[in-house]
DNA sequence: TCTGAAAGTCGCCGTTC
DNA sequence: GAACGGCGACTTTCAGA
């Protein structure tokens, strides 16, 4: 899309902060009527910036308290796309992140305890093409849910 | 909360594809009546379940075409709560995770460029208590927006 | 389950660049 | 004239009884 203007950035954090935001409300905030933000929230769900809405999802409250980022290395004949799929093939594998540098990928993993976890890790390490791993549990995060570049930056 | 029910879950995944659903278009899917529907989806609110609600963002969309994981070792002296507020205090940081095995943090960055994202990592560096760090640029990410443990685990 | 109130949706028109 | 903002009528959704 055409550089998204100041008030459509400010759009876009206010509803980072509250997907469910009227538009109405929006539009008393950025001094604009409610067509005018409407159309622009059509346009940068368009443009593919908005790429959809989410609750979001406390998993600690469902049993689920154990989260980790495990690198990752395969063979070297893996191709992208099949460490792609030999990842996201584990249930308990939320997100896939090809990397640069000395391993291939990194995989969030969510599991109900340490010994859930060392399963999950143990079935990734049979499934073939993964010659290494190396696991970081996660103790503390900190995710700014509605973290905008222009802001400061 | 109680044990969350199977109608709960499926409520949950529903919400997580897309956080603007109507109560009515969710008491179709799960054959309820959106009265019901409603108080269950109050109940996972008030319980924590359902942290609040967000607008998806594609980020590179907007110029910021560059994601990394970068982690970082502090000195033995730092707490763990001026860890997260020495990564956290550099807008560019999106997330913050607290890992066991080095006593680490992981940050995910964003950046307009590598000459960006170096300059932010050389901004952590001088920032007094990290002693080093290790990045890793992120080449492709696959997460799983709606990703949900009971699904198949 | 139903009803009043509120929000979203759409077409049309004025203004600006 | 192309793009954007505003107004008003119609439709859907929400909240309380």
């Amino acid at each position: 899309m055409a550089t998204p203007d100041p008030l459509d950035l400010r759009i876009l954090v206010l509803l980072q902060e509250d997907g469910r935001r009227t538009v109405a409300d929006i539009a008393g905030r950025v001094a604009l009527s409610p067509t005018a933000v409407k159309r622009r929230i059509e346009r940068l769900e368009a443009a593919g910036v908005i790429t959809g809405y989410s609750a979001r999802v406390d998993y600690t409250k469902l049993g689920w308290g154990i989260a980790a980022f495990t690198e990752l290395r395969f063979t070297g004949t893996t191709s992208p796309g099949d460490m792609d799929r030999v990842a996201a093939g584990i249930p308990e594998v939320c997100a896939v992140y090809t990397t640069a540098g000395n391993h291939d990928v990194t995989a969030l993993i969510r599991a109900r305890s340490v010994e859930h976890l060392r399963d999950v890790i143990h079935r990734l390490r049979v499934s073939g093409s993964i010659v290494g791993t190396r696991t970081h549990v996660i103790l503390d995060a900190h995710v700014k849910d509605d973290w905008h570049p222009e802001l400061d930056g």
